[in-house]
DNA sequence: CTGTTAGCGCGTTCAG
DNA sequence: CTGAACGCGCTAACAG
């Protein structure tokens, strides 16, 4: 490994032209840029990073923290981070806290410690431990798709209240009267936000929430199938299921397939999230889908634009809208239908988008709305 | 940001101790060590990585550099390779290539520059000029799922050609004679190799290998589509199509699906890797499915354990079986069941694991096998 | 246009 | 058990 004094050395010039060549900066005469790029080209010299990071008190390094990498997306969240962190000359390196606040201050320590430039993050808690830290020691963050509380900080989401919002209205507008809602942790503000715009819409279509058919659990599969088998032994039983992400939203489908139960049929589905379509054969599930590249394109560029001092002042929160995708699993209620007349449509059935007006015709309910 | 030396001046000791006492290194007095303590809390200090990494030259920094980290596939391998790292110490940065030799070429040098202490690549071409200029820095390598030439590295991946043996065996058991094969680039190990085992398949059941029913493209979604448009027009059309991967196996269900083509009436498919089961509702693929999170884990392992010094000599080359999953993608072909008698079985349908022996009665043909 | 000086924050070396 | 001196590779600040 060669260094910048070696290539000094031969160009007969001192370190610092070889700097000021590398980097374009300052002036240097044509002759001496040659004899350095000469040089340089002789000994494959690489400028090392390090040097340079220690100096300038900048590593061109972002950190996205993040429950699951696993998750699509995330994965979606993490590439729009990527591109556009890449254009403007950054790293990124991701890290997995499976929404551990120990692990998540783990990561975020050893992040301080490798003076990491600023660090996008998905909070594993709304405590608002992690940011305190992170200010304490002036690292700049952009908060990733869940609420805070400070006001100090950049974020940028997705509107869960609103796309909880749509697909309970979307069922109610089916006929269904007992919908239950699957969802994440108490501590997290996106599972609280969609059971809150769950409770809005039943309330708004005159119907009573009822607290036996809203579940707290983990946001993947296995809490999914078990907090499906609970709300199925409810009497009652509820018409209609809301996840309130696509990993719930499987294990729910499983309960069912293993109950014996089959979508749109006997039981709707709907759910948070849509999975990529370059994933799936043919999608099925009515779903929010979130603009997951965007989250992450939209939080890169808040970042580096509050890096490059374009940006200054109180911390943004942008909201982004969600989009209602109507397809198979969700349908009209048993009850609504005539048994005789419930074929399954197994034919290609492209999706309908619904893009400000629903699609699916309102049912008449005892309340407006 | 204090430093050590201010830790050292508030506790009234030297830098050295202070380092020390971080470090846990050499002797230090249960006094000083207090002291050093209490002012470490005080300044709420967080030693500077950057610093040590100049001076020890390691940064406990991995890449891994793979086409697109939204392929499932690689998310996975990623995931295997942080759990790893992570575990040891070491963080890991993620660059996608997406298949390009001068992205690559990019990062790689960037990875040089930042003193990366290893290199976990998926190959964007077999070409072996990105390993040269790796090894023409010294910088560690291991080499994922992709075969290279050279016999001083190490590699982690899994058997294509067995596994397209076993794909296209699967698919002559069921009465197949006409079978296309949708793969990747040719300047990629696997898809060629898959190739190689689907010839080799067809081969040994006496069969002729038919070049207008072998197509090399991208391995993405709208290449799996244009090829299998492509290929549906060849006549004889084919009673089977096997892509080499998951993306091209979604662009050919999305061209069977706009043709009006039932699978697996009309037309078999089988595929070269799985869709992890968290992400499906009912998985209806027949695959051979990759280890992809072992392939990450051993990677990583065999990387540091090279780095750790656990490991010298030759580079290893380490293959990981595969494993056949026969789903309801794949089916008898048309030809050979009256067509009053082929029911579409849409009840749950747990999988067939192959293991070791195929679960599907071989069809007698022709040749032997 | 170019070179010199002086660190960035830390750990190794070696003498107390 | 502890500290002083030095250097990792690079660049900001200042002379020339």
């Amino acid at each position: 490994m060669s260094t910048i004094s070696d290539v000094a050395k031969l160009a007969g010039v001192s370190a610092m032209t070889v700097s000021r060549v590398i980097n374009n900066s300052g002036y240097s005469s044509r002759e001496a840029r040659a004899r350095v790029e000469a040089a340089i080209a002789e000994l494959a010299y690489v400028p090392n990073a390090l040097g340079r990071q220690l100096r300038s008190k900048q590593t061109k390094m972002l950190a996205l923290v993040l429950s699951d990498i696993m998750n699509p997306f995330f994965t979606t969240i993490a590439r729009g981070v990527e591109d556009v962190a890449g254009a403007h000359g950054f790293s990124v390196m991701f890290c997995n806290t499976d929404e551990s606040e120990t692990e998540e201050a783990q990561y975020l320590l050893m992040l301080v410690q490798r003076q990491v430039d600023g660090v996008l993050l998905v909070p594993a808690s709304s405590s608002g431990k992690s940011l305190r830290m992170l200010s304490s020691h002036q690292m700049p963050v952009v908060v990733l798709d869940r609420r805070i509380q400070s006001r100090h900080v950049d974020s940028v989401r997705c509107d869960s209240e609103a796309g909880a919002y749509k697909l309970t209205e979307h069922l109610i507008g089916l006929g269904h009267r007992r919908i239950a809602v699957l969802t994440g942790r108490r501590s997290v503000s996106t599972s609280v936000d969609r059971v809150a715009g769950y409770r809005r819409a039943l309330l708004d279509a005159g119907l009573n929430p009822d607290d036996a058919l809203v579940r707290y659990g983990e946001y993947n599969q296995v809490d999914g199938h078990r907090m499906a088998q609970e709300i199925l032994a409810v009497d009652p039983r509820p018409t209609a299921i809301f996840a309130a992400n696509n990993f719930i939203a499987f294990g729910v489908m499983r309960a069912l397939r293993e109950t014996g139960l089959r979508v749109p049929e006997d039981m709707s589905i709907v759910a948070f999230d849509d999975v990529p379509a370059a994933w799936v054969g043919e999608p099925f599930l009515t779903v929010v889908d979130q603009p997951a590249y965007e989250i992450g394109r939209r939080a890169a560029e808040l970042m580096l634009s509050r890096l490059e001092g374009r940006t200054s002042g109180a911390g943004r929160d942008v909201v982004l809208p969600s989009e209602l995708i109507v397809r198979r699993s969700s349908g009209v209620p048993r009850a609504e239908v005539p048994v005789s007349a419930a074929p399954v449509d197994h034919a290609p059935t492209p999706d309908r988008r619904a893009r400000g007006v629903p699609v699916v015709p309102a049912v008449t309910t005892g309340a407006a709305r």
